[in-house]
DNA sequence: TTGTACGCGTTATCAG
DNA sequence: CTGATAACGCGTACAA
């Protein structure tokens, strides 16, 4: 790139010092009407703008956050629920003049960003137990931090979830309500803190109704629409189900794949109730049936709290969001 | 963030200079394996990682691409169309060891990115005509620049888009073909090149079957699926159709919402064709007949493009990808 | 093989 | 009100 323009050429213009030029850039006083007029006109002219990383480097401070997936691309592209999360945290970063940098790994290379000194705080969108290594590593550097699900291991890290065991346990007393006796459940990685939360909500509902659970009707899927398919035909061959709760969105629609495939009807042969309430769930066929959590708000709140820590606030460290039941079309009355 | 380590402090502990702390860190000949294992040994320790943003300033490079929309969050993030672009982008930095920083906004501001010298180089995603003025600053600061559609108004601008017009002109095709006339066209905005490039395939596959076109057979939308929604409601209101051709999936699943409430039935009333086939667009009610372009294949394409013009690499300037008509079940014979 | 001295573009201190 | 001067953390000619 051309080489720009920097202060010490901008205050040789204006017949000043650098400090003095510093001192309009920074709208700071002490500076004389008629010099600030001056430098402010030879700073438009060129159009200078002060290079953001030297800033950064004197400053101790980058005006950057990070916003970390420990996922790979696919995994989180492919799921609107954290394309609304990165939609809410963009808003506020960009509200509150914070660049966001972003960060894909599914092998803790975002710890280097921290060492690096890439970003005044992160925010790490969904991680997993593998992550919690690399979790007090940036613990450890005091990096701040703000997670935007649970995170067991340390109480130094700032958390916002939703209330995961409420959330399933909302959909399977709603399919016990139709009638449903055998409900199976695809569950997303045990590593990750939300699923075991979610076992525990469908468990529960279960054993309120006095029906013992049954180990067999749990499948462990890996959120991604493939994955969801893949548990569903699992089930279908081994067991009898006429309803299952699944633990997002995005597998459910796998699942309804796989049950359309098997000669099968939704919600007429198998009832299902997704969990996210992704903006797609009222369009896919049949419209599903699920649990709603705001992520865009969740995004927001997220990039919020870590602004208030990055700036020595005190905030919350445990916020747990409600959630709530939509029901649509992918779940009926148990016909058998 | 509690203050880390720095070279200097590294160097006094090895009992050398700054300078053969950097040698190391750069793997540069010309140190004494005694001394380099010492270094690294002192580095490990104390898990020391230099300053990115201070190597920055000294290198005059960043290692940081931005990709630029320059449309709201929410426009964004709401389409699959840009997370599989995104998606791409970031398999492509990543793998390159670059970062990628984000920048919406719809008010230009993405250019003060370059001013403050963040990045070395930009992807503009989707830019319209209002993005002009911004992008010809950028080419005057000699910012390397990869737009991920076509840019008009700069040659300078290395570009890769898709065939629209071919694309639309297939769609188009494929209603005449099953006997369609009647055909309606829900656009995107005016203000991207794409949309009126869609438009004229759109117009010239009318015009090969004799068919003259009708202005009133014609929405703008502004490719959100509340928009196609309410461009379907206005066409349902004043002409009679039998078929659309919608400029984008997510204005498709709003266009079909539209002709459910009027008590039509897609295909059987109404038979509709998108364009993006977007990863859901096999899963909406009913499994959408779309344009497929391969977002995630463009996204890696950009970025990998861009990262050789910022290594002074020559580049083909102009790349247009092919499209494809995919067959699913939102269109069938024109029974009218 | 190593180190000195300076440069990168910025801000902060403090004396005038 | 202003400006030397140092500092931030790093890279690199050039000299030794």
């Amino acid at each position: 790139m051309k080489s720009r323009i920097n202060i010490t050429q901008i205050a040789k213009m204006a017949g000043v010092s650098k400090t003095t030029v510093s001192r309009v850039l920074n709208n700071k006083p002490d500076v004389k009407a008629e010099s600030r007029e001056k430098i402010e006109r030879i700073i438009k002219k060129y159009n200078y703008y002060p290079n953001a990383y030297a800033k950064a480097v004197s400053n101790k401070k980058s005006n950057t956050i990070c916003a970390v997936i420990p996922h790979d691309a696919s995994y989180v592209f492919s799921n609107p629920y954290y394309s609304e999360i990165l939609r809410g945290v963009s808003q506020m970063t960009n509200a509150n003049n914070y660049q966001l940098l972003l960060s894909f790994s599914d092998d803790g290379k975002y710890v280097d960003i921290a060492k690096e000194q890439r970003a005044d705080g992160i925010i790490l969108i969904s991680p997993s137990c593998e992550d919690y290594d690399q979790i007090d590593e940036l613990v450890d550097m005091a990096m701040p931090l703000v997670s935007a699900s649970k995170v067991l291991n340390s109480q130094f890290v700032c958390h916002i979830c939703v209330n995961d065991s409420k959330g399933a346990y909302l959909a399977t007393e709603h399919l016990l309500n139709l009638g449903h006796k055998k409900i199976g459940f695809i569950n997303g990685p045990y590593n990750l803190a939300s699923s075991r939360d979610r076992y525990e909500g469908y468990a529960s509902a279960l054993k309120q109704k006095g029906i013992s659970v049954d180990e067999t009707f749990t499948q462990e899927g890996r959120n991604s629409l493939e994955s969801g398919y893949e548990s569903m035909q699992k089930l279908l061959k081994n067991v009898n189900l006429t309803a299952v709760v699944v633990s997002s969105d995005l597998m459910a629609i796998g699942a309804i794949k796989a049950v359309n495939e098997a000669g099968k009807k939704v919600p007429d042969d198998i009832s299902i109730v997704g969990f996210d309430d992704i903006p797609f769930a009222p369009y896919v066929n049949p419209p599903l049936t699920t649990i709603n959590q705001d992520a865009y708000f969740k995004g927001m709140a997220v990039a919020e709290k870590l602004i208030q820590i990055i700036n020595n606030e005190n905030v919350e460290y445990r916020t747990t969001m409600d959630v709530e039941l939509k029901i649509r079309e992918s779940t009926t009355r148990c016909k058998a």
